[in-house]
RNA sequence: UCCUCAGUAGCUCAGUUGGUUAGAGCAUCUGACUGUUAAUCAGAGGGUCACUGGUUCGAGUCCAGUCUGAGGAGCCA
């Protein structure tokens, strides 16, 4: 007999008549009254009803069907006699594949009972049998197809660029090196130094800690990129809002200017919360209603005024709130906020926005997704295209409500001249970036792109609330378990 | 890395001013029941109270250090 998903079943969109002969394959996560097995395949949220009449099978076999265990059941679609379901499977047959002990489950996370984040991160190779990380990793999915869709509808040319990468000047945080030399006995220069001549690659080399710079030079070719890929930053980071490994998309267009750059970033996100909406119905309304349950235990003042699905509603229907730098200063300066003493961190033209800073401007002053703009050259990376006040650059960053900054794009330095002025400005030897430099001899044009933290993102639409809880196998400090 | 809080059964937690044998719910096991929906009912087993040291007649409880986790901060996506 051949395999059926449960979710075509569930959904009849594989036109199956009541009455059919089918199977199924998957785990099992309840067995109830010794007749009601709770079955899931992962295809879908939900689970399969299947009723075995226990008169008619072996009670040995029986006693195998435990939370956990596989199982491949075949017998009849029948239309439900019970009411939590419209359609349900009479067993004919029962097919144990795999064996799941009572004692080794209870050491597990697959007892079945709620548990917390925390218990289901130490065991993070199981925890995709729930049903919270079932749905979360089917969005994940949905959201990584989402932009590649959303991408490539545009006419943009998907870039895989290196994660081994030579250039120490990106200035984006602290790097893992990459060698095949032995720690304990490499050789050494004369005066003592790492000699890495003699390393794999004939020089020192690290994982990447972004694309841009790579997909700019493929920009100004291809005229629109983007990126996809793993990206790594060795800072001792340990925040619900970091991982040492994640994955960042990296548009970059020629000709774009910074407001077409705002434009594609906003029109960008609003497509992939859409795309759940419409695709991921099912597993969005759970994660909505997990979410209001987990804020009803807060204290009032601390609660979303919003639901999930609410949220993600308010960012498809409302503009993003877009302003400079400036802007903001004199908004936080003229707050009440402000007035009354309440920032830990003071307030000037000049200093990079504070955590508490960011988030009084979205989630008190505008309440929806903020892009601020034009900040000040030295705040910013040497990269950013001088704007013609010479003190502020052509920098946005998009902040959402309880994730932060979401998005970090600029419109790039294309004048040959300035850009090597900014290199020396910030410290660094042009002649390292002399590959990235050169784009600006031949037929330079202005471009503008921006990298959007994936997990972030995820984390907005599932409503998870620590970034470890978005990624299949979460790598931070001290933790590279699994 | 810094600040704050926490660590008691497989899990989530309670445990009074330091005082006899450390409790509950869920989970597990045994039995009953059988159209259940986190099934229900009865019973049972299950503890190095994170670790090390200290104070005390006596420490889950007080003190110090260490480890682990969470929240916040910095860095950023």
């Amino acid at each position: 007999m051949e395999r059926l998903k449960i979710k075509s079943l569930l959904e009849n969109s594989a036109g199956i008549q009541l009455g059919s002969e089918i199977t199924v394959k998957g785990w099992v996560r309840a067995f109830r009254s010794n007749r009601f097995v709770q079955i899931n395949d992962g295809s879908c949220l939900a689970s399969l009803q299947a009723v075995v009449d226990f008169e008619k099978f072996d009670d040995a076999l029986l006693k195998r069907i435990t939370t956990a265990a596989c199982v491949s059941l075949s017998g009849t679609l029948i239309a439900s006699h019970g009411a939590g379901q419209a359609v349900e499977l009479q067993v004919t047959s029962i097919e144990l594949i795999g064996d799941a002990h009572p004692d080794d489950i209870q050491k597990t996370v697959m007892q079945p009972k709620r548990h917390s984040l925390e218990f289901l991160r130490e065991q993070a190779h199981l925890r995709f049998r729930t049903n919270t990380f079932g749905a979360v990793f089917r969005i994940r999915h949905a959201v990584s197809f989402a932009i590649h869709k959303f991408f490539n509808d545009r006419g943009f040319f998907n870039l895989h660029t290196p994660i081994i990468t030579g250039s120490d000047a990106e200035g984006a945080g602290e790097m893992f090196h990459v060698s095949t030399l032995d720690p304990k006995n490499p050789p050494l220069n004369e005066d003592g130094t790492i000699n890495y001549k003699e390393d794999f690659f004939g020089k020192q080399v690290n994982l990447t800690v972004s694309g841009q710079l790579e997909a700019e030079l493929a920009a100004l070719a291809l005229g629109q990129v983007y990126t996809f890929g793993p990206t790594f930053r060795a800072e001792n980071s340990n925040t619900s809002r970091h991982l040492a490994e994640f994955w960042m998309i990296e548009p970059e267009v020629a000709f774009n200017d910074l407001q077409d750059n705002m434009d594609l970033t906003e029109a960008f996100l609003k497509y992939l919360c859409s795309y759940v909406m419409e695709n991921c119905k099912e597993d969005l309304t759970f994660l909505s209603e997990r979410d209001a349950q987990d804020q009803q235990q807060k204290p009032q003042q601390e609660r979303a005024e919003m639901s999930l699905i609410e949220r993600m509603k308010f960012v498809i229907e409302n503009p993003f709130k877009r302003l400079t730098y400036t802007e903001a200063i004199e908004v936080l300066l003229n707050s009440n906020h402000y007035k009354k003493k309440k920032f830990n961190y003071p307030v000037e033209w000049g200093i990079d926005l504070q955590s508490e800073h960011e988030r009084y401007l979205v989630e008190k002053e505008f309440k929806c997704p903020v892009i601020l703009t034009d900040y000040p050259a030295k705040i910013k990376a040497f990269y950013m295209r001088m704007n013609d006040d010479g003190k502020t650059v052509a920098a946005m960053d998009v902040l959402f409500p309880g994730i932060g900054e979401i998005v970090g794009g600029s419109q790039r330095e294309e004048r040959y001249e300035m850009l090597h002025q900014k290199c020396v400005e910030f410290g660094i030897d042009p002649e390292e970036l002399s590959w990235y430099m050169e784009t600006r001899k031949f037929g330079t044009a202005p471009h503008a792109g921006f990298g959007l933290g994936f997990e972030r993102m995820i984390m907005f639409v599932t409503g998870m609330t620590n970034i470890r809880d978005v990624i299949p196998f979460p790598r931070t400090p001290q933790n590279a378990a699994f």
